[in-house]
DNA sequence: CAGGCATATACGCGTCAAGGCATGTACGGA
DNA sequence: TCCGTACATGCCTTGACGCGTATATGCCTG
């Protein structure tokens, strides 16, 4: 697992463009058009993406269409795991605060 | 929600405190020597994660003692919820790739 | 094969944050 | 009250990163 891969979404710009590609394919344009940002700058953040396995780049023609892929998000899904019993036993951990405080 | 969260996790080091945290709560003293850091690099990363959320800290005489908070790490959740379609719907979706493929 | 379109890369600038070192602050023991 | 402990903060340097502008590469059309 690539420990970048929270540096990788640090970046506003890259978060858009993933939460753009999750509604479907997009060639490099549209996602310049529709974000508002420069093609270099579009170009770069999908460089960084793609390096990190977020998303695969398919060529069509002059253009380039991207598309999000699972793998990294998965990873961080599974990073996120071991903590999610701090919310879902959050219950229990009340039960034996109170518990202790009683004593 | 904090848009900076992924920024906070974005750090190897500060992933490492939340990581000692999980299995219980610590003083600075504790990190600084379990995470082989210097003490002010423990404090400064501590600020960071009090300021987002991620943990507080409790008063013991001279020492402070952190504790992790599920507030932040519920919001990462959240905001990794939509994209879990993109594998959980895996198999539908290769159902689909595999239908457009047939025309 | 020349020209235009879509995308990628190179360069320079400004910003920001991590780390170490030194110092400040608060609490407790003698 | 004075000293030592535990932690926080300030200053400084360094390296990484995002952005825009300019330029290079690849592909299609006439």
């Amino acid at each position: 697992m690539p420990a970048d891969t929270f540096a990788v979404l640090a970046e506003p710009t890259r978060r858009r463009i993933l939460d753009a590609l999750r509604r479907g394919d997009r060639t490099v344009g549209d996602l310049a058009a529709a974000l508002a940002v420069s093609q270099p700058a579009v170009s770069k953040h999908l460089r960084v993406l793609r390096e990190a396995g977020f998303v695969t780049a398919r060529p069509a023609a002059q253009q380039r269409v991207y598309r999000i892929e699972p793998g990294p998000l998965r990873d961080l899904d599974a990073w996120l795991a071991p903590y999610r019993a701090l919310w879902e036993r959050h219950l229990d951990a009340l039960e034996t605060l109170l518990d202790e405080e009683e004593r």
